[in-house]
RNA sequence: GGGCGCUUAGCUCAGCUUGGAAGAGCGCCUGGUUUGCAACCAGGCGGCCGGGGGUUCAAAUCCCCCAGCGUCCA
């Protein structure tokens, strides 16, 4: 069934009645007869606008912000509400969420699961938050912020425990009282709207409270947890009655400075003088009288009523918008040209935006967060690049840092910031410097892009803005600006891009699996958890035990054959970073060794080289070597943390670690770079600590006094997800909450160094720490690497770093002599190549010639000698490197480009080495796999150049298959000459008569052959036909012997 | 967490579509010009074309893997 209807009594007493909507069929709680609308529709326009609903409050901006929470907070304290202090913006105890994005998220989801209790009940807060959803909405809708603060009381009721404080109709009087003893707003404007809530697994009735058609507030009461075989059911899911009921309650303290101030825009009730200063920077006056409005502010507050009313959200049709807001205009009496309202909605909608993603950006660093490229970090780069990105199209000439330095002089209250002012603007100065560097590249991309196309191009191809978007964070709007400043020109953007770049990137979003926590092996429910003795001492290493449960299992290490459960144990399994304890196990049979140890649930899990009978009482040793340098090392990168917090500033968060016997490894946040210095001075304060804290505090706490009295920068390791927490304590130096091992006494560490930091990840920096013994390996391995290298070199280690350089700085020298060298060789090879090697045909040097030389060297060997335009020079050699290799080139432009083809000569010779190659028709090279055929490759040149057939035939050098193939080749080279011909005709005619018959392809051959041998076109013809059947018989032999006499 | 892009001279980047002699601008060095500087002219130095595999006679270029950086979206 779905939800029964809600019953307010209180409501009823109040002269309401519960009415259905006429526009969304809500059922909702008036006392104006005459209304018919829940308040909350197209029809209702906001009532405030220059008359506030609220009354009494004169401050703006961060003051009236200030009282009004005051306000808030101090009634439903008068009413047994104990105020809360607010929440990190950050939600760091959460892994589901990067923000707090309403008051409740406080308590998720440990309160909220019954895990925990409350830290008060009831209690009341008031809870900044950052909700980025609607990011493109702020500024246009006149109501969209994407940080604000949820003023809220909580109660969470838990009947069957008797816990009951109230439910419904109280909340709604409390709700209602405020509204109008406190606040003096008349009922006839208050709404009550039933609308059902559901999300994160959680259900239950709820009231949205509706004010002069703005929602104030809503009243949710969450009684329903997700269930499969559940009782009710909303929107398809199926739903349980849990035994926490939660009161959850939402008041928008920006809303309510709106309704008290009557504004046309909620930005200026709450960053008033922000939209003053920065309508200043931006010559606003002018703007306006460029667009020709005349009474503004009679325009502002009537668009503000319209706007409000409409939805205004990303991918909705600008036309239509637009279409249906001067159309209501009209119907006010106020017309107003399209391009009118575009251009001060445009303007407007920046200036409306800045202060309020200023407003964020500060939330978020105040916090402690650092920007980066991923994960939460990139939330703050975003809204940074957004404030910039605006700042520019208002032609506002002011830094990042300047822009947030003034809105936190005027809207913003450090005194609950973690993060200090200067250290927020030297993040942003970062950032600025950053986008510039985007800025700078983008122009480049696109400056690449235009040169592919026509000066007199008006549109880029779509995939071009894609990718510019994506890949380089340039949007299309900007690339457009950018392209048209370049070149000049009128390149324009279809209506409606945006939208279909939003939809493209909807497409491609896909669902991330979920991670499984690891299963070993199955285990009986019934067997009692492991007692863990590792966190009762840590140095208890040796214990009597007994063997509940012993499997045979297969794992990754062959050396494991058997997964032990113990009783109790003493053997740390990993977890939090740090590595497994090893050891052994010595029972009655023998001994077995620990090889690696794992936690599933409650159990620990001991993996072994070989099984024991469940029931045996066991002795377990912990291999002490191993413990006492992961304790070292686990510890060490709590101090480091501790110090790089204290050195670098508030912002430094661990963001990972690992700790393993060789070193530890810390994750952190940081925004630079980090300088051997900074690491020094980081290794300098952890080992101060060392000497100054005796001892450690270690100590188990509730949850919720856990973060009372430590608050939430405990939590550096993950989200917490156990009812105790186990926090360690080293001095007032580092405070963390900790699953791991840990030295009681620091200074058993003996030393500690920050070896190295490399940059994992935009904005987290890893530092590399070794501890107490691996320490002093770590100094005898650097000790003996310089040993080593002064030995080599035969100097004294102080010479090192002199003498290294001086060595690298002669081999340098000496190979560019090498090269050098190497390059005289080849101008004396090829001047001297004349005489042996080089012949003249018709006006062109023909150098034919086997080398001992690489391709590269050829290369150059060639450019040599073709280069000279002088001397018109076809150039053919050949090597044995590598399987063979050659190379044909022809002198650019000359005589001898215009006769050969380097192409074709060299794909008639590659065959004798087995390959091909290829290149342009000066210039072609190709290598084999029988370099042995380089001889017969360069004969075959000759012979195909020099036209030396009749050397070649009579001295056995090319077979006459060979000749025939190289004919094919000159022929297409166009080399024709009656000496060719008379050759070509007499080889082909043997090879036919040899053979008894001729292929298409001889045929052709000796015609072509005949014809340049200078015989009459009937010999030819005869010829032709004699062969062309592919069979020669007697009288054609006859005939062909006959011709080649 | 996912998608996309980039990685070539000291710096900023072309070249990759369609494999065939590694390029431009700035900077640097030498010389010229100049009273000197800037500017200009001529010449030169400077490259494991991010790493590793593969295809090919031949890879900066094509394919696969990895790394670093950038960027968009969660």
């Amino acid at each position: 069934m779905s939800l029964p209807p809600i019953d307010i009594p209180y409501l009823t007493e109040k002269g309401y009645e519960r009415r259905k909507c006429s526009e969304t069929s809500l059922w909702y709680w008036s006392s104006d007869s005459n209304r018919v609308t829940c308040g909350d529709t197209h029809l209702d326009e906001y009532t405030f606008i220059g008359e506030p609903l609220i009354s009494g409050f004169k401050e703006r901006g961060l003051e009236l912000k200030n009282s009004m929470r005051e306000r808030f907070l101090r009634f439903f304290q008068l009413r047994n509400h104990a105020k809360i202090n607010p929440y990190p913006i950050l939600a760091r105890w959460r892994d589901d969420i990067h923000l707090t994005i309403a008051s409740i998220a406080d308590f998720q989801p440990h309160v909220t699961s019954g895990l925990v209790d409350p830290p008060a009940n009831p209690l009341t807060i008031s809870q900044p938050c950052i909700r980025l959803t609607d990011v493109d909405a702020v500024g246009h809708s006149g109501r969209h912020l994407t940080t604000f603060e949820m003023m809220a009381h909580h109660v969470f009721n838990k009947p069957k425990e008797g816990i009951e404080y109230y439910w419904m109709n109280r909340c709604v009087e409390l709700c209602h009282e405020l509204f109008t003893e406190e606040l003096g707003i008349d009922a006839l404007e208050i709404t009550y709207v039933e609308n059902p809530w559901s999300g994160g697994g959680n259900a239950g009735p709820a009231v949205e409270v509706i004010v002069g058609g703005l929602e104030l507030a809503t009243l949710v009461f969450m009684n329903l947890e997700e269930d499969e075989d559940g009782e009710y059911e909303i929107k398809g899911v199926k739903y349980s009655e849990m035994d926490l009921q939660i009161v959850d309650t939402g008041y928008g303290l920006e809303r309510f400075c709106w309704a008290a101030a009557g504004t046309s825009t909620i930005y200026e009730a709450i960053y008033p003088k922000s939209i003053i200063w920065l309508k200043e920077l931006c010559d606003f006056e002018q703007k306006i009288e460029d667009i020709k409005i005349d009474d503004l502010d009679n325009l502002l507050g009537e668009l503000s009523k319209v706007s409000g009313i409409m939805n205004i959200e990303i991918g909705s049709d600008e036309n239509e918008i637009f279409s249906n807001l001067i159309e209501r205009l009209s119907e006010k009496d106020i017309l107003i040209e399209r391009e009118q309202v575009e251009q001060l909605m445009n303007t407007l909608s920046k200036i409306y935006a800045i202060p309020d993603h200023l407003h964020a950006l500060c939330n978020m660093l105040g916090d402690g967060l650092v920007p980066s490229n991923a994960k939460e970090g990139y939330l703050a780069r975003m809204m940074s690049r957004r404030v910039m990105r605006m700042r520019d199209e208002l032609g506002i000439e002011k830094t990042l840092s300047e822009l947030a330095e003034y809105h936190m002089d005027v809207n913003f209250d450090l005194t609950n910031s973690k993060q200090s002012k200067n250290g927020i603007l030297a993040i942003l100065s970062v950032e600025e410097e950053r986008y510039a560097e985007t800025l700078r590249r983008g122009k480049n991309i696109v400056s690449n892009e235009l040169k592919k196309h026509s000066k007199e191009i008006t549109e880029l191809p779509d995939e071009f803005y894609f990718q510019l978007n994506d890949s380089h964070g340039i949007p299309p709007g900007m690339a457009v600006q950018i392209a048209n400043n370049l070149f000049d020109g009128n390149i324009k953007l279809r209506l409606g891009f945006n939208a279909e770049m939003a939809e493209r990137h909807a497409e491609s979003v896909k669902v991330a699996s979920k991670v499984k926590s690891k299963e070993f092996l199955e285990i009986n429910t019934s067997l009692v958890e492991t007692e863990l003795l590792y966190y009762q001492n840590s140095f208890w290493l040796e214990f009597n035990a007994r063997v509940i449960c012993c499997e045979k299992i297969k794992h990754e290490n062959k050396n494991i054959t058997h997964a032990i459960l113990l009783d109790k144990t003493a053997f740390y399994p990993e977890g939090g970073g740090q590595e497994p304890d090893f050891g052994e196990i010595i029972h009655p049979d023998g001994t077995c060794k620990v090889l690696d140890c794992q936690k599933q649930g409650s159990y620990v899990v001991h993996f072994c080289d070989s099984g024991i009978k469940v029931g045996t009482i066991i002795h377990g040793v912990v291999d002490y070597n191993r413990r006492k340098q992961l304790m070292d090392h686990h510890t060490s990168v709590h101090i480091v943390g501790g110090a790089a917090r204290k050195i670098l500033g508030p912002h430094i968060f661990q963001a990972g670690s690992n700790v393993s016997e060789e070193y530890g490894r810390l994750d952190i946040t940081h925004y630079e770079r980090l300088t051997r210095d900074d690491l020094n001075q980081i290794e300098s304060l952890a080992n101060e600590v060392l000497q100054e804290v005796d001892y450690t505090q270690k100590s188990e706490l509730d949850r919720k006094d856990a973060d009372l009295i430590h608050g939430f920068d405990l939590y550096q390791g993950g989200a917490p997800k156990t009812k105790n927490i186990r926090v360690l304590q080293i001095g007032s130096h580092d405070t963390q909450a900790c699953g791991g091992t840990h030295h009681d006494i620091p200074g058993k560490i003996g030393q500690i160094r920050v070896v190295r930091s490399t940059l994992v990840q935009d904005g987290v920096e890893r530092l590399q720490i070794v501890a107490g013994n691996a320490a002093l390996s770590y100094g005898r391995k650097q000790d003996e690497l310089i040993r080593n290298s002064a030995a080599t070199f035969g100097i004294s280690e102080t010479d090192l770093p002199k003498t290294s350089s001086r060595f690298f700085e002669e081999w340098k020298s000496q190979r560019k002599k090498i090269e050098q060298l190497e390059a005289e060789i080849i101008r004396l090879r090829t001047s001297g190549v004349d005489s042996d090697d080089s012949s003249e045909v018709d006006g062109v040097r023909i150098i034919i010639l086997e080398v001992e030389s690489d391709i590269k060297q050829m290369t150059k060997m060639v450019g040599e000698l073709t280069l000279d335009p002088e001397k018109p020079t076809l150039a053919i050699i050949g090597s044995r490197d590598k399987g063979g290799k050659l190379l044909v080139s022809i002198t650019e432009n000359s005589l001898a480009s215009e006769r050969y083809n380097a192409s074709i000569i060299l794909q008639g010779i590659s065959k004798y080495i087995d390959g091909g190659g290829g290149g342009r028709p000066t210039f072609a090279q190709g290598g084999g796999s029988n370099s042995d055929g380089i001889p017969n490759a360069l004969s075959a040149a000759k012979t195909l150049v020099l036209g030396k057939w009749e050397e070649a035939r009579s001295e056995n050098i090319l077979t006459s298959e060979d000749i025939e193939d190289l004919i094919k080749v000159a022929i297409e080279l166009g080399l024709e000459s009656t000496e060719i011909g008379q050759y070509a005709t007499r080889v082909a005619i043997q090879h036919a008569i040899a053979d008894g018959h001729v292929d298409d392809e001889e045929a052709k051959l000796i015609k072509k052959a005949a014809e340049l041998a200078g015989l009459s076109p009937e010999q030819v013809d005869k010829i032709f036909e004699a062969v062309s059947d592919g069979k020669i018989d007697e009288e054609e032999e006859k005939l062909l012997k006959n011709l080649l006499s």
